[in-house]
DNA sequence: CCTACAATTCACCTTCTGGTGAATTAAACA
DNA sequence: TGTTTAATTCACCAGAAGGTGAATTGTAGG
């Protein structure tokens, strides 16, 4: 049967997985109805424009993640557990949603003028933040944590060190001549972050 | 006058620009051409298509960086020294070639394809992780250095800290609402970097 | 000076692509 | 059951974009 919301889900989704693929210049309209298995004309009825259908992508992406960050729960944990959660689930998280990853290179490579049309992502403000500030007071407080540690420089720094690997593991792989997406590559990387990250809040 | 080879650097100059701005499907063939200052029909006559053209600029952006790396002399340094060194070159050369990152960033969406079909690429099989091998064992050697460090994995986490901060920078500025392009805010992620690199293969 | 060939220009084609006006169909409601 | 309105389909367009055949022009060497 007909049903606006499931027709828009479907075509976000579509969207979401071309313009992952392609980019946003080599994403094709005709594409993401085919995905969606709906009439072209539907997606300017629902979206707009190719353009705007991307910030909605970009918007939906960013909620998913705000909203799997939110379940850690990480002010519940000892703070070295805490950090070593979001490390461990923001690997986990890129590894298991790629389309993320080359999604935000495409936002960027607009130079970010998508989301800043969007109140709405800015208000989702990463509250992450807030709370890796909270965590690592906590553990200055009791002693374990080194001071002086900017969360959204630690921030950056577990997200880069996933980040940069996975996006880049093509031309890794080619240039060092190495399988990087094996599960025993992934397991040392991981083990690896966690290395350089505890490492670096736990010193004093 | 005419001058073959002059046409031709011209042309890869242009197409790096273009490819670095707008990504492999945005890049506009005739707007390449119209940068270079020559006619289009060039670049058929030189580079015979549009992918062998990316591929060629890929090339050339990879013999740039590789050479700015030999030109670091890692080997005459103290191991603490020749990892600051590094690190610092990352930074900076990803801060003055920000082409570099989404050129890369276009061979990725495109699962390096482009690479692979490229055996001088792959011949350019950085030296750099060789030379920071010797680095690393080096600085383990005489005891300042940690063991059981991957020189692969150091690069990559080098790498990382730098890239994604810089590529990203557009997203995580409109998220932050923290401007991290001026002066200051490069300084200070240069320090984070170096604290927690450095932090990491000293320890103990 | 002339010739041969490389460098460059010109005009053009085909296909693709984002986008749209208008018709049509299903469902909710009176 | 008829009517209204939202959901969906259809046919189509104008311009863009990669690519090419053939003509032309500059220049190096004989």
């Amino acid at each position: 049967g007909r049903d606006a919301e499931r027709s828009q889900a479907e075509i976000l989704q579509a969207a979401r997985e071309e313009f992952a693929s392609h980019g946003l210049a080599g994403a094709r309209v005709d594409r993401i109805a085919e995905r969606a298995g709906l009439n072209k004309r539907l997606i300017y009825y629902y979206f707009n424009s190719k353009d705007d259908l991307f910030l909605a992508v970009l918007e939906s992406v960013y909620a998913d993640i705000r909203a799997a960050e939110q379940r850690l729960h990480l002010l519940d944990m000892e703070p070295a557990q805490a950090v070593r959660r979001l490390t461990e689930f923001t690997w986990q998280y890129y590894l298991e949603h790629p389309e993320f990853i080359t999604l935000l290179n495409s936002a960027n490579l607009h130079q970010a003028r998508h989301l800043q049309r969007s109140s709405r992502v800015r208000e989702m403000n990463s509250p992450v933040i807030q709370t890796l500030g909270d965590v690592l007071e906590r553990g200055r407080k009791t002693g374990v944590f080194r001071g002086g540690v900017d969360p959204v420089q630690l921030y950056i720094s577990i997200a880069g060190l996933a980040y940069f690997y996975l996006s880049n593991n093509h031309t890794l792989s080619a240039i060092f001549g190495r399988d990087l997406m094996t599960p025993k590559a992934h397991a040392e990387r991981l083990s690896h972050m966690c290395d350089v990250i505890l490492g670096y809040v736990l010193r004093d």
